[in-house]
DNA sequence: GTCTATATCGCGATAGAC
DNA sequence: GTCTATCGCGATATAGAC
């Protein structure tokens, strides 16, 4: 029974520094500049190892992919709680998206370009999507329950905006202000929302 | 003479073949994912011709990308005349940018596709900066003239916010009420804007 | 579970005939 | 100006030894 569990670490170990290593230069490379060569050499493994684990390229990287959703998940639960002023949950939703992408910029880059990319990658498509969808949902409640009588516009609204301004942030790096522009965005969002009450 | 306008002829019908293939499959597909073949294919040429227009497949790419943008700068030029009311002209640009989005979204999917990887092409890398830049100072001497204290933030928020739009709208297709979103923005910006004043 | 060696393929790009 | 034929490379992926 020892072998199996020195076996099932191993795997582990591997699998972890394949990963390590593929988001690493997926993301500072991106996904098509990246070859199972760097992947390999980077997690200090053999090329050939990596195919015990995984089908394809594409397979690793929607791994990496479901792996970072995940994690990313019990921030947004945190907001889920009904009894928080909605409009403060907005704000808050804000800053910590700002906070999220900042300390991750490669990554979302990466996820970002991605996105436009879905037809070659039918797989990554879902869990974007999915993704999205769940991102909508929050804001459409939330904005229904601040009273709105177009949640679901608001909603698309709230979030263009901040894709927006991630979008910016991730191509024109440290020149663009993002906190300064977030804070405008929530404060403008603030009080147009209050004149109207 | 006369062989000397028939090459020319010939050439310039090549080259317009090459391009419209090209701009097509890259939409599509997306640049890495079209081959030299494909575009040969698609444009009813050799592949070894279009080595004798374009140096390489990026030349081609960043020919194509010049285009465009030289044939969308006449809107822009209508919108800089310092007569017209600016929070007009702001709504203007918004259903403009619209207008331009939807009737030609392929080539705008390419274009944000490629934002995204401009570390592998140094020579868009420009020629993306450059138009994102005469953007931000239109925006700029807009708000300027609107009386704003925040000038540079409201630009960038204003041009956040309709990227961010066209990102949901590019990925999400018609699923996205890009049309409601948007007058959505411009009702709101318009709100806010005749309240503070 | 991991490695090395190799198969296989398709790509971007070139050479040279017509 | 255009084509066909081909090079050379680097990529993904596989086979089989240890």
């Amino acid at each position: 029974m020892r072998s199996k569990t020195q076996s099932a670490q191993a795997r582990q170990r591997s699998v972890t520094a394949i990963k390590a290593a593929a988001l690493e230069l997926f993301a500072h490379k991106g996904y098509h500049h990246t070859s199972i060569s760097d992947i390999a050499r980077e997690a200090g493994i053999s090329k050939g190892l990596m195919y015990n684990y995984f089908n394809s390229k594409e397979e690793l990287l929607t791994s990496i992919v479901n792996d970072a959703m995940n994690s990313g998940e019990d921030i947004l639960h945190v907001l889920e709680d009904p009894l928080l002023d909605p409009s403060l949950v907005l704000a808050e939703l804000a800053r910590q998206s700002v906070t999220m992408v900042k300390s991750n910029l490669h990554y979302w880059k990466l996820i970002t370009s991605l996105a436009f990319q879905t037809e070659a990658m039918k797989s990554l498509e879902v869990l974007l999507k999915n993704q999205r969808e769940r991102n909508i949902k929050l804001a459409v409640s939330l904005f229904e329950r601040m009273g709105s009588q177009t949640p679901l516009e608001d909603a698309y609204l709230f979030g263009a905006t901040m894709d927006g301004i991630f979008v910016y942030y991730m191509v024109l790096d440290d020149e663009f202000p993002v906190d300064d522009i977030v804070n405008h965005f929530i404060n403008q969002f603030f009080t147009s929302k209050q004149q109207r009450s």
